[in-house]
DNA sequence: TTACTTTTTGACTTTCATTGACTTTGACTT
DNA sequence: AAGTCAAAGTCAATGAAAGTCAAAAAGTAA
């Protein structure tokens, strides 16, 4: 298994234990895993952004730490969220990330991400030029999440 | 024999033992096989494709590998029926009372449906032209079809 | 044979992970 | 107030893996 994986798995679990709230030192935790400090922070950066639903603030100095929050919203708040910051446009990828997000939080199944992910696919949308792919992708998803509500 | 095929079965097998699941590592897979890693790819993008019944995820980078996974065959002549009555265009009450079909036998649940209707309504669509509407429409239907076989 | 399709190969690209050097910030001491 | 030290932040280099693409080779059918 890799490092990275592995270290989320971690903050994962720590922060289920925190009921959500955690807050970590960076140098503290990498010495205890026995990798580099800014592994940590690549970790942080790469898996728990606020596009996957992750609040991250942190000090610096002495007794610094870093603190991570798993944002747990109200439903119909948390798809309108959705529904704000999908946009004009959007691209596939983005698409798929929000999906994830959705699932992981819940929202929708396994199985209704991979039909809304068909649906907002490059192949569905082939017809179309690029650029008018995703406008009409935002325009898809944002139907998609009204749907839920 | 050719070099292909015999991948190709060595990749059902160790499908079998995995349960339908299997993770491979495309660059240590070739040096096994003694062969140059872009050929793995081959294989599975011209014998594991979705139309065929497998879903194929993947990541690059260190540590990265690719994921395949079997699906149950059987209910994917159905599906097909559907795939080949949809055409080139349809209508959205058309589509609605296919989807109901869908339901009706099961193969998808009432909440996927109506994402699956979200996706095809005319406001998700409402960018485009009428008659590109029923084009699209029959696009997404398609993939979204693909998707569950 | 000839035309067409599939396979094989390898060069090049893109993405992700890991590391370490260097910078910035904040708290504590003097 | 200034200096020191202990944090976290930033960034670029390196390496590891998969993706892409087109040319060459090998099959295949007419």
């Amino acid at each position: 298994m890799m490092l990275t994986d592995y270290i989320a798995q971690m903050i994962e679990e720590m922060l289920n234990e925190g009921d959500g709230i955690l807050e970590l030192q960076r140098n503290e935790m990498a010495s205890r895993i026995g990798c580099v400090p800014s592994q940590i922070s690549y970790v942080i950066s790469s898996r728990f952004t606020p596009e996957r639903g992750y609040i991250i603030e942190s000090r610096r100095g002495g007794g610094g730490c870093i603190r991570i929050e798993r944002k747990q919203m109200g439903r119909n708040e948390y798809l309108m969220h959705f529904f704000c910051a999908i946009g004009d446009e959007i691209e596939e990828g983005e698409a798929l990330a929000y999906l994830k997000n959705l699932t992981g939080n819940g929202f929708i199944s396994e199985k209704e991400a991979l039909i809304a992910a068909a649906a907002m696919s490059g192949s569905a949308l082939s017809l179309l030029s690029p650029p008018a792919r995703c406008r009409l992708r935002a325009s898809i998803f944002k139907q998609i999440i009204l749907s839920m509500m």
